[in-house]
This record gives C-alpha cells, structure tokens and sequence, in this order.
DNA sequence: TGTACATCAGTGAACGCGCGTTCACTGATGTAC
DNA sequence: TGTACATCAGTGAACGCGCGTTCACTGATGTAC
C-alpha cells in the first residue's frame, strides 16, 4: 500500500533499434513537470528520469547535457504554438478581421492552457549560459519568429482589406504581439488578478487599429 | 596578487544597537546580485552572505528564512518604483496627456534600467510557496496596486481633459498597463530582439487611446 | 572609578539534501557464419 | 539449425558541489551597582 505519488511509471526496455522512443519520452516527461509544477528549476534531470522511470544518467544517451533537455522541451512548445495557430487561422475562413483576432485568442488560449510552458518559453525564464553547455546562440534565434510572421501576415490582411488602420504593418506588430504577451504573460503569473472581462477585446482592438465598423 | 571578483568586503561590526544596518546591507547585496546577474537563483543566502561579508548563518538574525529576504528585495523594488513614478508625474507640470506619457516613460525606464529586478517584481520568476515559509499571501497581494493607480489617476486626468479616449478607464488602464508591461519585459529578456525605433510610443499612443491632436 | 554581568552582533562547524555528471558495467537482442 | 559475437539500451555506484538551516559558541560593548 502507501501510495507514492512520484511513483515511477514501469517501463519496458525498448528493442533494438527504437532506442530513439526514449528521447521522446524524455522531453514528455519534463513538458508534464514543466506545466504541473509551472517552475522550469522542477525539470532536473533527475526529476524527469524518476518521471520516465529510468535511471538519471540514462538521458546522456540521448541528450548532451541539461540545458539540451530544456531546448528541446522550448522547441517543441513553439511547434506546438505554431500549429495551433495556423488551425485557427484556417478554420476562421471569413474576413480578414475575423482571421486575426481568431489568432490572437488561439495565442491567449495556448498560454492560459500550458502557463508553465508559455512563462518557458518567453518569459525569459530559461535563458541558458552560451558561454558552457551545449546550446548555442544560433539554438536560441529563430525561436518565435514563426509566431510573428503568422500575426505579421494577418495584420497585413487586415489593412489590405480596410479594416484596419496602421501606418507601419511590421511595427504595429511588434506592438500587437507586447500587447497579447503583456496578457498571456501576467495571466500565466497571476491568475488571480482582477481582470477586466473584456480585457482580450481592449487589447486586441487597440493595438490592431481596428476602424470603427 | 590573483584578484578574487568575488571577494568579500572588509567589515567593521555593527556597534551595540545598530545590528539593524545589516539588515539593509543584507538586501543592498540581494539587489545588487539580481541586478548583475539578472537570475533570481542567483541570490542565495550563502551568496548574499559572501557579498556583505558575513557568515551565511548572520543573516538569520535579520531574516526568518530565504524566502523573507527575496520578499523585502521585491518590496524595496516596488518602492523604488512608485517613487520614481511619482517623480515623473510630478516634474512634468504640464498637460494630461504629457503626465501620462512621462509616466509610461518612466516606467519602461526602470525596467530597463533594472531587468533583473523588474523580471523579479513582475516575471513571475520569484512565486514565493506560500504553504511553507514566512511569507503569507497578505504579504504578496497589494505589491503593484500602488503602481497601477498612478496609471489610472494619470489616464482619468486624460479623459476628463477631453485628449483620451475610454469608455472604461479601469479596465483600459488594466490593458495599458499590458502592454507596457509586454514590452518592459520582453525587452528585460530580450535586448537583442529588432525593436522598431517607436515602439515606445506606438505601444502607448494605441492604448492610451488618444485623441487626435 | 572599578568591576561584574547581561546583552548584542556575529561566527564556525556541521547536518542532510538534490543536483549534474562520470565511469565501468550488464544483459538482452539481433547478425554473420 | 546452431553458435559466437557485436551492438544496443540502459544501470548502479560514486564524485564533488552549493544549498538552507541548526547548533553551540565567542568576544566586544554597554550598564548597574
């Protein structure tokens, strides 16, 4: 009896040749850590080998060092993020306008669903030693720049269209996305703060220069 | 010879009656390490110790616990700021919308002046675990109010003089707010990321609502 | 003016902990002949 | 069909580290008489 919470999971050795499967479990183990516990310093490699059910020293068949665990996780978060977003921009096959505020709610709903992730990802969080370790800056560049380029290119509808006013589409899309970030950032931190209901519709609407309908 | 960069401080004791220096010596050095390191884990007791010249076992006569002395590291900071708020809103005598803007200004300001500290106040990097340890939810809640009413007081002053605006100043406040606090953050993580030269103003100008001039 | 004493400010050694990482290893599984 | 062998997937024990925290202590300084 007694049961252990941290129980480790009974694991069968994999077959020859799929050695390749355990890498995928381990960047699964440390995105459950990362969005139970929502604190990146949770996802040691030990942790996640007692999460997977190995033995820690284990994950250097299939990882360099620690920081690798932690890119890993971040890079396929941002895959994640980035499909998820382009299934909200499709499905949304209306006006131009729908299609970006469709993709700023599909931005919002993906941080309020996986805060641990989100804060990991851009909160600054893990921001890994170039100088040691594995990771390198080129590693690091490039993460997110997707994501822009999905707002970048529904703005750029949008004024195409009329429906919105900006002078400057890339600049008003930094704006933009400060503004979705600000949200999704503070909510993921603290969600018990005393939003304003129509706290998503303000910021959306302001920052996209909507003209008025 | 063989400088140490990490090398203690010369310390004379504290005479009978001013023990309570070390106190603020304590959190002098916890600041001073969030600021050159920009990584709340950075600030250790032992480190903080090291830095004032203490043994780590002093700081228990000032501090209950670790998490006590972070707390009052976040407290000073929220000071600091709402002081230097003030002094914004204040030098500017002139129009609303200039307070208001000096305000915003003054805001990025600090956070860019201070990353380590602002990502501390607001990053969520430092969520205290309330159910061990000195620090209650009555010590966490409030910090930021004081800063979030300059905002609102300085938005009203807009809307009241006819140059912004809201139909809703608390909750265009909260929003305005956001992306002040998208873009001071984001900037803390991300110096190198390709800032459009205005976006300070884009940012505020959007959602402050001003009125055309 | 002297002296015993309480108090205050701070110390040094030690504890147990979880961490990242290394090392030499084990034992099952597939392959060549 | 049998067997020797290479490879693969993963292990167990150990390392040194810095951490928060505890404990009994030291020695200077002010105070009461």
């Amino acid at each position: 009896m007694g049961d252990d919470t941290s129980a480790t999971r009974v694991r069968v050795r994999n077959r020859r040749g799929e050695g390749d499967r355990l890498r995928g479990e381990i960047v699964a183990a440390a995105v459950e850590l990362l969005d139970e516990t929502g604190d990146e310093s949770a996802v040691t490699l030990r942790s996640v080998a007692r999460r997977v059910g190995i033995a820690a020293p284990s994950i250097y068949r299939h990882f360099p060092d620690q920081p690798a665990v932690m890119l890993a996780v971040v890079r396929s978060a941002f895959d994640e993020l980035d499909e998820q977003l382009r299934g909200a921009v499709e499905v949304e096959g209306e006006a131009p306008r729908g299609r970006l505020v469709a993709l700023c709610r599909s931005y919002l709903e993906f941080a309020q669903a996986h805060p641990g992730r989100y804060r990991t990802m851009f909160g600054g969080v893990w921001v890994p030693d170039l100088s040691e370790g594995s990771v390198t800056k080129d590693d690091m560049v490039g993460l997110g720049r997707t994501t822009l380029k999905l707002l970048s290119d529904a703005l750029e509808d949008c004024v195409d269209a009329g429906c919105a006013a900006s002078t400057d589409v890339p600049a008003d899309t930094v704006a933009l996305w400060l503004g979705l970030h600000g949200l999704a950032h503070q909510r993921a931190v603290a969600p018990s703060f005393p939003w304003p209901p129509d706290i998503t519709e303000r910021v959306i609407a302001a920052l996209a220069h909507f003209t008025e309908e």
